[in-house]
DNA sequence: CTCTATTTTAAACACCCGTTTAAATTAAAC
DNA sequence: GTTTAATTTAAACGGGTGTTTAAAATAGAG
């Protein structure tokens, strides 16, 4: 019937709908497979485990995203040696918009998997980003340290992570969020919308001066 | 053996400190009951439900907490006309410490459970809290809205979520960041030094001009 | 002390899960 | 066209889950 590739994407597309909509624990093998009109089975043979489906799915985003959106703080930190926290933080609105490209709603899937990973994982998610991506990650940490030398190391480090929550749960409940919004105040929100949103408030809580 | 209250709390405090380490759903009755040593059934007899039990865990929190600090709220905004965000945030801290006096390490189980409560609900935890504590969450929008009228409505909307994410996502992973803190920069941080951190960091997100 | 109501207990129920197996099918190589 | 390799399939496995049942034990009331 379908030959080896195609399977493999059925299962990769209706996973990661799936995982950004209800999280990793909450999405059976049984529901993904029905979905992707692939028999159960074929999840352990072509990934070998659940786990190792979770890591495909999220790998498909970052090995994308990672080094364009690396380059271009290369690309910021050549060109401006004093850009500030906002630009770095909109120098990667652009890259995350593309991914709109690569499938559609992936912008959206894209963050609202890192959310629901870095909520969920028990470890083996936040390993598997940080030995393969680390290189990127350390890159992106030293561009913001750099924009506010303010902030002593172990100060950045905390509100590295207040950010990294304030995004990822943002992010995982947006879709429920963007809903309300719309219900309560009549404003029509969508992932770029909030993006844009989010960044001065991550930028004026990270450079915020200590006492 | 032990009389009915004995069982009762037995299971909540057992319940409790499982719950906040690793999550409602991860957190299965036959661990739960087997750590307070009771029989498993007796969950069901005394609760109902899990779900009941996980909101009954919530509520023993919840029913100490919201009273004190809505009646800080009241006291501040009486004495103080133009408190700041700051103040707002700041008043709720010693409510959240003298937990610490309910229950041993009672502050860092209830902001963690409030985090878990908020990642992992599929609606009935949001539901009960808002219909249970609603008035109270009411006054607190309301006060730092006052506090902050240079933000519109819809976008205070927006930035007390991004703070919610910040909260929940800093309190239900706290044991490990603390760790990593200590290991990584030498800090030795606790609850309270952490909430002390996230604060300057909130103020200035939510109050930060749009464009 | 006796009777009744409450609580505890062990066992089973019904269901869902990720994974494995071995046979059937399809595709590729010669 | 035959043979070999890759893939798909249905079925079962072993284990864990929340919940229910009915009998046993305990506590409280008269």
């Amino acid at each position: 019937m379908a030959n080896r590739s195609d399977t493999k994407t059925r299962i990769l597309d209706a996973a990661e709908k799936l995982f950004a909509e209800r999280g990793f624990s909450e999405t059976s093998l049984r529901l993904i497979t029905s979905k992707a009109e692939v028999n159960l089975a074929s999840v352990n043979y072509h990934f070998g485990s659940k786990k190792e489906l979770i890591r495909a799915v999220l790998a498909r985003y970052l090995d994308v995203f990672m080094p364009v959106a690396s380059a271009e703080i290369v690309r910021l930190q050549a060109s401006d040696k004093n850009a500030s926290l906002n630009d770095i933080f909109s120098i990667l609105v652009e890259p995350l918009l593309d991914l709109n490209k690569v499938r559609a709603e992936g912008t959206s899937t894209f963050l609202q998997l890192l959310g629901r990973g870095y909520i969920e994982s028990q470890g083996h998610l936040r390993w598997f980003i940080t030995t393969h991506y680390g290189e990127h990650l350390d890159q992106f940490v030293k561009a913001v340290a750099a924009s506010a030398p303010h902030i002593p190391p172990a100060e950045m480090f905390w509100r590295l992570h207040f950010t990294l929550g304030t995004v990822v749960f943002t992010m995982a409940s947006a879709d429920a969020l963007i809903e309300i919004a719309g219900a309560d105040f009549g404003e029509q929100n969508n992932i770029e919308t909030v993006i844009r949103k989010v960044i001065p408030y991550l930028s004026a809580g990270v450079s915020v001066p200590v006492n």
